[in-house]
DNA sequence: CGACGAGTATTTTTT
DNA sequence: ATACTCGTCG
């Protein structure tokens, strides 16, 4: 799929009011947007020119010191709205800045550009694409047309793709871009990286054959620009002109390619003011450079820096642990968050047996503060990876808790809407081959890879579009007769679909389209529990394209239409990675699976070391900080990991943690050998008494010593050796003992109950309706009622 | 061409 | 465990 225009939204949205003078607030010098700042923020604030580093901690109130600056800059005379260019990360953050200063001023501000690197970046190339040997209606391709315009390069090169995978390469020539190496700049050394010097030449091919297709992939936005900016000083000296003041957000997350863009951009006035916080750097994974943010003022000579130290957001000794910890980093500036309201409560620090019952506290818990009303969108479960939200959802659909899973796969990128999509995109862009390629067999007609060879083929030799091959190969004799016919019928269609544009709306025409490609039968044939979720996902495209006026409109649009997750008035808990919760706050914050190898995660550690030991680090600072009120930190003894039950050791965070503002037992009690009586004075009484075998298990494990100060004790363990050796797989009595006293409300022969919730894998979810012996009446939500064995499903 | 079985690799994510 | 990719066989 291609993203055309992918996310200019931000920059030229806005058809509203036209600017106007905003008032001074009346009587004095200040103005109405300026109450209430502190002392820093009103330095950050009122330090227009000259480079200016903004030092905002979590929770410091970062987003106000950028939208009051842009306010001021454009209230004091200083620039008008398109004097301005502010860069973000996301088109979330760059739609929240654009609102904030339209509330800020009380009016909707026109002409600002305010956008991504990413957009900005497309928005400048278009206009001069022809510098960099492109058209200005140039594609932008996405991972997946990336990796499948390699994928031709390499085989053609015939290289082995499967010891050299097409991914590697991408991500080889991600890593290039982003720190701005155009193939003739590799050192020569990094082409080993693949295929044995082949990565250079391959990376070289890459770039011609884009040029071809008149398309480039997000790196190459920024790298033109740079291309650009360098080889043509007067178009620079344009964008000098129109740019005379830069305000970056999250500079800690640039990377080197948009660290030289801002630089250039700047070079003539340097009026540039970055915000970011570098202990909240925790992209480094992909491409951002810390360094940026720490060698601002070596870059920027005379740069005023500005700390943000006053928190809003938490408590004392939530601010003072997540601070306690994150010293442990070595390079960083430096800043210490404080607060004026209020010590809090500590934060809690809880050791459990496995990663089940982390997952039934930590729901069971939950499902207390909804009892007593307490709103659940406070809530948030911060996790470190993607795979542990699985056993949360688990649980709170068992506890009927609501609950939203940040993050998941996102709208527009599910195949069949990607699918959808590229039908449309061939019928509007009639030369979009690779959205061509990617539904010429989908649904299935008979067309596989050795007709598109074929087409391919054509289309080299021609130097015409897969599209017109195609049309032509159907006139030749080539092809067998079927795959002839099959084509033939495929481009007749695509003829009379693009023929209908003009006459039929969009919505029609993209519903027989959905139909006649044979896209809704795929579905409507398919039996696995996803097929009805994907029928429901197509239709919800259509619903959406009626808010545009045509096709193309549609198209452009269509990744902001799909960001609109439907909105939903009952109050969810959140469950997402610590990744995704940065920027977000919550009043109560649990943070499980704090264990050596998935917190620090391992594979981290083995690939960047100290520097990634960091990261991490600086991660579980995010993570704490996110708490307004409350910070609960798990670890668990042992975890299902790819199927494998392994022991784990707390992670080394949470020693580091300062003791004075923990808490390190609470109700749950985990002190070493009082854990029995610790679980047995807890007043709910189902929950605990069946975890007590887990308990002695986990004792024998390791040696007798317990946990209380033993979690302390088993840091030391831990130091020669590294990771968990796999404990037995015997859970003990305290699984079986809890699922048979889980579902005691209505037992039948079975240890299912009537009416309890089950999934199944072949089906998903359902509802047990009837039970006979080991046999049971499931009701699924997908597929329906039907008869299964009681040990074919899981009670969740 | 398509279905099926074996083998493999499983962090984090935006544009 | 599981999902996804690749290769073989019908």
């Amino acid at each position: 799929m291609t993203h055309d225009d992918f996310d200019l939204d931000g920059l030229d949205s806005l058809e509203t009011t036209p600017t106007a003078p905003t008032k001074m607030a009346a009587g004095s010098a200040e103005p109405a947007y300026m109450v209430g700042l502190n002392e820093a923020q009103r330095d950050a604030v009122l330090a227009l020119d000259g480079p200016v580093l903004v030092l905002a901690g979590a929770g410091t109130g970062k987003t106000r010191v950028l939208t009051t600056r842009l306010s001021h800059l454009m209230v004091t005379g200083k620039a008008a709205p398109w004097n301005m260019l502010a860069v973000t990360f996301t088109n979330k953050a760059a739609r929240e800045m654009q609102d904030r200063v339209a509330r800020l001023l009380g009016r909707p501000v026109e002409g600002l550009w305010i956008g991504t690197f990413h957009s900005v970046a497309a928005k400048i190339l278009r206009k001069h694409a022809e510098v960099v040997g492109l058209k200005s209606n140039f594609t932008i391709l996405d991972t997946d047309d990336q990796i499948r315009v390699i994928k031709q390069l390499i085989q053609a090169e015939g290289i082995d793709d499967k010891r050299w995978p097409a991914r590697m390469m991408a991500g080889l020539i991600d890593r290039w871009k982003n720190r701005a190496a155009t193939p003739e700049r590799i050192p020569e050394s990094e082409s080993y990286a693949y295929a044995e010097g082949l990565g250079g030449k391959i990376y070289k091919a890459y770039q011609a054959r884009l040029k071809v297709l008149n398309a480039c992939d997000f790196g190459d936005l920024l790298l033109h620009n740079i291309t650009l900016f360098q080889s043509k000083p007067d178009i620079l000296a344009q964008y000098h002109d129109q740019f005379r003041y830069i305000l970056v957000d999250e500079y800690q997350d640039t990377n080197v390619a948009q660290y030289l863009w801002l630089r250039l951009l700047a070079q003539a006035h340097h009026n540039i003011c970055c915000v970011g916080d570098d202990d909240q750097s925790i992209y480094g994974w992909r491409g951002a450079e810390v360094g940026n943010i720490l060698r601002f003022s070596e870059d920027f000579p005379g740069a005023k820096v500005v700390k943000l130290e006053q928190n809003y957001r938490s408590t004392g000794h939530i601010l003072a642990a997540a601070s306690g910890l994150i010293t442990a980093n070595e390079g960083r500036l430096g800043k210490t968050l404080w607060t004026d309201s209020g010590n809090g409560e500590k934060v809690s620090v809880r050791g459990v047996w496995d990663s089940r019952e982390e997952a039934r506290t930590i729901s069971d818990e939950i499902e207390s503060m909804q009892l007593k009303s307490y709103p659940l969108n406070e809530v948030a479960i911060l996790v470190r990876a993607g795979f542990q939200t699985r056993e949360f959802e688990e649980r709170m659909i068992n506890l009927g808790l609501p609950y939203r899973v940040v993050g998941g796969p996102r709208f527009y990128e599910r195949a069949e809407i990607r699918d959808a999509m590229a039908y449309l995109r061939v019928i509007a862009q009639s030369d979009n081959d690779l959205a061509f390629e990617r539904i010429v067999n989908q649904p299935k007609r008979g067309l596989g890879t050795s007709t598109v060879q074929k087409i391919h083929h054509l289309s080299r030799a021609h130097n015409i579009s897969m599209v017109s091959a195609a049309m032509q190969i159907t006139e030749l004799d080539e092809l067998r007769p079927a795959a002839r016919r099959s084509l033939g019928g495929l481009m007749d269609n695509f003829a009379r679909w693009r023929g209908l544009l003009a006459t039929l709306p969009h919505t029609e025409l993209a519903e027989m389209v959905l139909e006649e490609s044979g896209i809704v039968k795929m579905w409507q044939d398919d039996t696995s529990p996803q097929a009805p979720g994907k029928l429901e996902n197509l239709r919800e495209l259509i619903t959406g394209m009626a808010e545009f006026e045509n096709l193309t409109g549609f198209l452009e649009h269509i990744e902001l239409v799909m960001e609109n997750e439907k909105k939903d008035d009952v109050a969810k808990l959140s469950i997402m990675t610590l990744h995704a919760a940065k920027g977000l706050e919550f009043n109560m914050v649990f943070l499980p699976g704090w264990e050596e190898g998935v917190f620090p995660n391992q594979r981290s550690l083995d690939e960047g070391g100290l520097k990634s030991l960091e990261e991490e680090r600086r991660l579980a600072y995010v993570g704490i900080t996110r708490a307004r009120i409350k910070a609960t930190i798990y670890f668990a003894g042992s975890r299902q990991i790819f199927g494998q039950w392994q022991s784990s050791l707390p992670s080394r965070f949470i020693d580091e943690l300062p003791a004075d503002h923990l808490d390190i037992d609470s109700e749950q009690g985990l002190q070493g050998n009082t854990a029995r009586g610790g679980w047995h004075s807890s007043e709910g009484d189902d929950a605990s008494s069946d975890d007590f075998g887990g308990y002695e298990a986990y004792d024998q494990n390791n040696s007798g010593s317990g946990y209380g100060p033993g979690w302390q004790r088993a840091q030391k363990f831990k130091a020669g050796g590294s990771r968990g050796d796999k404990i037995n797989k015997q859970r003990g009595p305290k699984t079986i003992d809890g699922s048979a006293r889980r579902v005691a409300k209505k037992p039948v022969v079975s240890n299912i109950a009537i009416g309890e919730r089950v999934f199944h894998d072949k089906f998903g979810y359902g509802t047990v309706t009837d039970a006979e012996g080991n046999k049971l009446l499931v009701n699924f939500e997908n597929s329906g009622e039907k008869r299964v064995l009681d040990s074919f499903v899981k009670s969740t």
